[in-house]
DNA sequence: GCAGAATTGACAGGTCCCTGTCAATCGCCT
DNA sequence: AGGCGATTGACAGGGACCTGTCAATTCTGC
């Protein structure tokens, strides 16, 4: 796919390397973390979340997502609440605050992110979503299935 | 770009999740981590290159190159040899173990890529290909550019 | 109902990678 | 020739993330 490195799977990881520089630089002025605002951004988008929930939409360990979560809490942009259907989890909810910090923080990045994007149509960003897409649903065999080979 | 997050950058990054999990998946075999893969290509792509060229290459820290080649040199897949030009920096070659190993992996980690990408015409994959390489060359402001503002 | 499997949040321990730093060396410039 | 910034490889220390584990709780099959 590209001349030197020849495997299409780093050329993936040199673009989320770029891309997550450039949006942690874009984040900084916000007191964001990357990581922090993928969080705001799935709890505004569907609130309530536990805390395995929202591991479960980054793609994190949910100890990974708890440390994050508790200082989003300690910075007073999300709380906790008891899940009265439920008493082992919690529900997790914006506060103001949090709402606040993400819609200043949100169009910066969408605009960072147009700016790198632009030159392509729709079209090809679409093919490129299509693609990136395909490349997820790169479902690991989470038990192995080589086992019967050996 | 896409519904839920909203932002392409998080697609990215599960793409490359993803991606790198399969790989890494395809490399147990071979005992290899994604990591060492990357250099063994870069090296055999540009032999003799220094720890600093290959952290460049691989775009990771001196350091982490370091450590990781060092795991290299003990599995006896590359050796270091002294710079007669430069007596700071190391020359890296793979040995020939090296190339046999990476002989080995690299057709199973193309085959998983080219699984991957069924389905997707050449053109397609040349349009993500080139908004991918477009994404990297994001430089982020090393020196932060936006100094005067305040 | 109730035993067993699964899930949740938290904890410990470890890994990987990064930043900051250092002496040694090289390149440049005068 | 010689000073000075830049680079290299190595070291210490820390941050972020992961796996493995646990009690508590919920869900499921009988």
């Amino acid at each position: 796919m590209n001349s030197p490195d020849g495997c299409s799977t780093f050329l993936v990881r040199h673009a989320w390397l770029s891309l997550r520089g450039v949006v942690a630089e874009a984040l900084v002025a916000h007191e964001l973390s990357v990581a922090q605002f993928a969080s705001l951004l799935m709890l505004n988008d569907t609130p309530g979340m536990s805390v395995a929930d929202v591991a479960r939409k980054v793609s994190t360990a949910r100890q990974s997502a708890n440390e994050m979560l508790a200082g989003l809490e300690r910075a007073g942009l999300v709380e906790r609440r008891p899940n009265p259907n439920d008493r082992r989890s919690q529900r997790i909810y914006l506060t103001d605050a949090g709402r606040v910090r993400l819609d200043e923080a949100l169009p910066t990045v969408r605009a960072v992110e147009a700016k790198l994007s632009e030159g392509f149509s729709a079209e090809e960003i679409a093919v490129v979503a299509a693609w990136l897409t395909r490349m997820t649903q790169a479902e690991q065999s989470t038990t192995t299935e080589e086992i019967s080979t050996c």
